[in-house]
DNA sequence: CCTTAAATGTTCAATCAATGAACAAACAAA
DNA sequence: TTTGTTTGTTCATTGATTGAACATTTAAGG
């Protein structure tokens, strides 16, 4: 039926550990009594607990605490070193990875350019050996790997791993998670790319742990990641988020969907470069992918070029008005801008803000959050994130068996 | 910080006694062993937990069953004269009540009219004096009242019960749930409007338990409540579900909001009539009032008047493209169409779901279940459950305590 | 009619995690 | 050096679940 559930000892311990790892992870290095009174548990209880994660391996004892009264506690923190966590994204024109050990601390990080027009084959083929790679690095410092996950721009069904559908790479129905849990013998998970980056801000944003929270990634395509509540909004196949099919323009181009007038059509980058065109702006071809293009359309920006930061002004306050609707349908405390965009919405941030707020119900807007993010790895900060989540609630992975 | 929390043997047993209840509110009559294979308790502990349910009168035996080999079965049942449950919605033009008892089964309902731009205060207290003759009705059956709930169409501070600001009546910051409280000493829970349908709807809606639903409420104004995965999606003050303001029409009239072209100034029942009237259709004035004129332009829809079916197709279609654009974002399993404008949606239903699934991408309405539905008291419905809802899962509330 | 099998609900000792008090250890301040 | 404070551990107690044993009640079969 639903989620019914029972509940035992065992539950309980797990949930407390998992409090404890939590409390660990967002307070940095602290004191068993610190735990035990942030907590509400009896320094007993904790005491028994972290001794079961010590013997896991997924804590450390390290410096005494001095400078109180009384007598110091011993801190404790959780194990940077008790694996290596892999990150991918697979994107239209590159593939990225990033290794860190349990602590995010990055060991290796890799971007290999894809020709034009890739094969889902050719790809995911690189992409194996990345991860061999990855793998390799983890063992020469003898750091086991916790599990490996996937970003991708296109729709992702995250229960079955399965790339369901690529809008533009054309990808479809790949098993991705059993082939490569299959292959490497690690826990994978897929994600979309922008419920990644939604996952890696709210790890790793500028406020860690908000509850509400939309992510819009800006690209070749347009999604979005949502936090409802604390937890990421899937929906019933994990498909959510797909937000540029709203219709926008007045008199808009046709989307690849059928529809005229679509977000997507107005404020991708494909759409950039088509008013950018239009304003008479020429521009490198590079290899003609037009992830390409991006870098070149920054530097003109930055450097002032009129005509192009008029065309990215309007672009913004496009951005601004239809990010509006999403507000005032999820009512968050944060909106935050990114994806390979970014650097370019940074530029323009003013008329993106002044849009999204003249559009949005003052009660809205009260006490909400925008910022742009420049950074162009918020995917994979999220996949990072997710490995290390799954390791620490999960208690029949690796780690975390009580039954010593 | 986040929501760390401290886990103890009371969480189990409040935990699994509240399984219990659920087990039986969603599988009617079920015997102790029914119970417990269902939850994967032991029969001990069922019987234990029920033992404290049935001193707590949530609970009561009833029959025998009997037919299969074995000792027979006591049934057991929630006791649904354990108390009665009040709903109100309070719309623009009329109050709707109901009392039932815990077994949701209806003791009476009432609306009542309301003249045009009654204030605040003349519409509170006609709402205080239906509530006091609901309790007397509750006490007379010797039903204590386990709660209040109340829909209100805007925005609703869900945390302290306070009707923030409405959009269309004008009213603004009323801390009903205190108030409200301190009157009647009762727990009162404030809800948007949308909200509580979209509650009524995943509890006693075409699939009940659905987990990921969008209901969109249309009438004088326009909101969705969003189900994510089991859970209703609130935003960060309460106020999610806004989704009128999406830009969506060409050349759209100026809306409240101050923007052209909003979904709401093309589907809401303003605009409905906006539309007829331009196609010559004449109505009756009524009392002024558009809800007023609801029922006239059913009449004339149902008796087959062509310009009327036309103008309504047209909306119909408009509502389903609009939507369309929510499934994407929220992937759910199932949407339904609702509120006061419900009827006449229901005339044009095959319009409504061809312009949904024409501007779906096929994988999001996969499976995708589409309902619209004519009944008017979805919220109030949604009221009940979540009285019932409140009263099963606070063990610190009336009748759940487990300190025998 | 009697026996057997099966299912229900209860009882009871065992288990296990949290609790709280007591205690030793370690430090700062007086 | 003494006093007070804080930390981490130990241990008996508490309380909820468990699993086995048991009495009870029915259906089925010979």
């Amino acid at each position: 039926m639903s989620n019914q559930q029972k509940y035992d000892r065992g539950d309980i311990r797990r949930l407390n550990a998992i409090s404890v790892l939590n409390q660990l992870r967002a307070g940095g290095a602290m004191s068993r009594a610190n735990i035990a009174s942030a907590l509400g548990l009896t320094r007993a209880t904790v005491s028994s607990i972290v001794a079961d994660l010590i013997t896991a391996s997924l804590v450390l004892e390290t410096d005494y605490v001095a400078g109180a009264a009384g007598r110091p506690g011993l801190l404790l923190e959780l194990n940077a070193n008790c694996g290596c966590m892999i990150a991918l994204e697979i994107d239209l024109d590159r593939i990225s990875l990033i290794v860190a050990n349990a602590g995010q601390e990055p060991l290796w990080r890799q971007e290999v350019q894809l020709g034009n027009e890739a094969s889902a084959d050719a790809t995911l083929s690189i992409a194996v050996g990345l991860v061999e790679q990855a793998l390799e690095r983890g063992r020469r410092k003898d750091l086991p790997c916790l599990g490996i996950s996937v970003a991708w721009a296109g729709l992702v069904n995250h229960s079955d791993g399965r790339l369901a559908y690529g809008p533009t790479s054309g990808w479809s129905q790949i098993p991705l998670k059993a082939d490569w849990e299959a292959r490497f013998k690690v826990p994978v998970t897929v994600e979309n790319e922008a419920h990644a980056a939604a996952i890696g801000m709210h790890h790793f944003g500028p406020r860690p742990g908000v509850r509400n929270l939309i992510y819009l990634s800006l690209g070749v395509g347009l999604g979005a990641g949502v936090y409802v509540d604390g937890s990421l909004l899937r929906g019933k196949s994990g498909y959510s988020g797909q937000v540029g099919h709203t219709h926008f323009a007045e008199n808009g181009i046709t989307c690849s969907c059928g529809k005229q007038g679509c977000w997507v059509t107005e404020i991708s980058l494909p759409a950039l470069l088509r008013k950018l065109a239009a304003a008479g702006v020429e521009l490198p071809e590079g290899n003609g992918s037009e992830l390409d293009v991006l870098e070149a359309v920054y530097q003109l920006a930055q450097a002032g070029d009129a005509p192009v930061l008029e065309v990215l002004n309007a672009v913004g306050r496009q951005i601004g008005e239809g990010a509006a609707a999403l507000v005032q349908a999820f009512n968050p405390s944060q909106i935050i801008f990114g994806g390979r965009m970014g650097k370019l919405v940074k530029l323009v941030e003013p008329g993106v803000q002044s849009a999204l707020l003249e559009h949005t119900l003052p009660y809205m807007a009260e006490a909400l959050e925008i910022v742009v993010n420049e950074s162009d790895d918020d995917s994979l900060l999220g996949g990072l994130a997710t490995v290390f989540d799954a390791t620490m609630t999960n208690p029949s992975g690796r780690s975390l068996s009580f039954q010593s």
